[in-house]
DNA sequence: ATGGTAGCTGATACGGAGTATCATTTTGAC
DNA sequence: GTCAAAATGATACTCCGTATCAGCTACCAT
């Protein structure tokens, strides 16, 4: 918590009351999350703070969007680099990829249609360990 | 035109005139587009009734959604089967990629992790051929 | 061809997600 | 302690898309 609040300052941003509150409550979430979720999980702080809040951790990349199945956008705690979401369709947690070895080869097939690949997004859907067992 | 239409009909969709109105409009745009450019480019069809044309075509997959890098949502004409899209980020152009090997690939790194896999979306951005060169 | 009905249309109202505004309060550097 | 810059929160707004619903139309069956 004082990590991310120092990384946070380390951007000119201010260490407040409401948005400790706010990376508190997120961290909580044991997956992926939605801004209302989170407003309500905070009915003392105004929603406009949550939202910039949020906003501000995702700039920050301590926070990333998540992408559902059907669209829907969903926040989650997560690294700073660059990675993939393993998303269960059944429980909805949501799983890092760090190590993706598909962007290689992402670029050589790009790269063999002439297009110079500069960023890409993924998000795998299915079921995790435990939703497949049960 | 008639081949799309005669699609629709198969899945009980009447053919109509608003509707053909849409399909063409879709159809005549040269890079993924979104619904209320649709909208402007039809001023004598309902608005209503463009997104709900939007969207059968859509559920019918001749119509594809594509997201951009910041999140904003597109659509565009597209095969009816799995595909990702090649999104120039200098002048919008989406290019359909239909072989994709990162399937087989994906599904062994997700199953590394006990993750059953059952679908994923992906999205590549960067320059395409002309913008390379220019 | 004609009649009935399921499907379609379009004006409008609504809903959810996120942002802008702005007066007031708080933070933290000096 | 002072004070400017930043943050807060109530509210109003925008944007994208969907629900409603009365009237219209395609198309199947006779």
């Amino acid at each position: 918590m004082d990590d991310i609040v120092a990384q946070l300052a380390g951007r000119g941003h201010r260490d407040t009351e409401p948005r400790r509150l706010v990376i508190a409550a997120a961290a909580a979430q044991g997956r992926p999350f939605t801004a209302e979720e989170l407003c309500a999980a905070l009915p003392c702080v105004g929603r406009a703070t949550v939202y910039r809040g949020l906003r501000m951790l995702v700039d920050s990349e301590l926070v990333c969007r998540v992408l559902l199945e059907d669209g829907e956008v969903r926040y989650q705690m997560s690294y700073a680099g660059h990675h993939h979401h393993l998303l269960c369709v059944v429980c909805g947690v949501s799983t890092d990829v760090v190590d993706c070895d598909v962007e290689g080869r992402l670029k050589e097939a790009a790269a063999a249609a002439g297009f110079l690949m500069s960023g890409h997004r993924l998000e795998v859907y299915g079921r995790c360990v435990g939703c497949v067992r049960g």
